[in-house]
DNA sequence: CATATCGTTCAACTCGTACTGAACATATTA
DNA sequence: TAATATGTTCAGTACGAGTTGAACGATATG
């Protein structure tokens, strides 16, 4: 009995925390975009506190984050001195930018060391034999790693990419 | 001085474990799969214990992990009572199947809160005003929820899969 | 049968990440 | 100027995931 519009609201930010946590990030940012998404009009920090139940350090670290994903705006209401934010909803641009951000951050920092097991082999200090088979290995391995920077290279940054709608397409044929 | 031809092998092994643990994957499980990619030969558990400082139950639990993702395989050899393990080289089918796994099995996990939510909308007790933007963002969610499981389906669960090769083709290009 | 070897299991511990709560700086209001 | 409101920072803490180490069962070996 009680119930009542607010559990739609409320199914869903519990989905998003559930489902951030899943992808290894932040629950509470889950919850708070989903807060946002499902606000027809701006939600301030206060108001995330309280209808989430979490503390202001929280709220406020979380905003900035999603704020630097692009995933919500501040805005200006009134002259007020309270920040106010609303959800961007374009959720799939969010999502594969940061995807292919995150790949491409990995990528580069696994890259060094990579190059580095590349340099230590010119010492070919052990048997032929063994330095060998080591090249082969190494060798494949930068293969690999070329070939999946390509493909994340291709990935395109927003659902509006014309990459995207050609990707979509190819897709809806493969299927 | 003391830098031989080990260092690749050694190498590739730190690779390996921060890779693995930039992907929220156990370092060792990465390390223990190096191990036996750059070994040219079968290896037992107490190779990777002496060569990884490893403790025993870590790598027992690690290379079962590594076997069921298909990462590695065991070996009989001569009648032995050991277990000796060889790595499977085919580094970008096991991870396009792991990866598309994980991500069916999160996207399996998030689908029957999903529809709760849907569900609870029926009571629609809210301001129909709230109840009409409410269903608007659930469909959405919905909607996209749809296009990310096609889209992950799509993904080819092996480098020699045919998908994979058209795939690939489409990428050169798109390039 | 005693001893050694091998792999598994699990409770305790470690470590990193994320959250909290209080102190703080800044800006508004009376 | 004092009192209130707002957002940030950071040291402390809680929590979860991964690792360890010891105990164990099972299987060989002498």
């Amino acid at each position: 009995m009680k119930k009542q519009q607010s559990d739609i609201k409320r199914d869903m930010i519990n989905l998003a925390g559930m489902g951030f946590s899943r992808f290894s990030l932040s629950p509470i940012a889950g919850q708070i975009y989903a807060l946002l998404y499902m606000s027809d009009g701006p939600v301030t920090l206060n108001d995330m506190v309280r209808e989430l139940g979490i503390s202001k350090g929280s709220a406020s670290m979380n905003i900035r984050a999603l704020e630097t994903w692009g995933a919500v705006r501040k805005l200006w209401v009134n002259s007020d001195r309270k920040d106010y934010y609303e959800a961007n909803p374009d959720i799939m641009t969010i999502a594969l930018k940061r995807f292919k951000e995150g790949m491409v951050k990995r990528l580069d920092e696994l890259a060094p060391a990579l190059e580095k097991a590349g340099d230590s082999d010119l010492k070919g200090g052990a048997a032929a034999k063994d330095a060998e088979f080591y090249r082969g290995r190494l060798a494949e391995i930068k293969k690999l790693m070329g070939g999946i920077r390509k493909a994340i290279e291709i990935i395109p940054e927003s659902a509006s990419d014309k990459k995207f709608r050609i990707i979509s397409k190819i897709i809806s044929v493969l299927k």
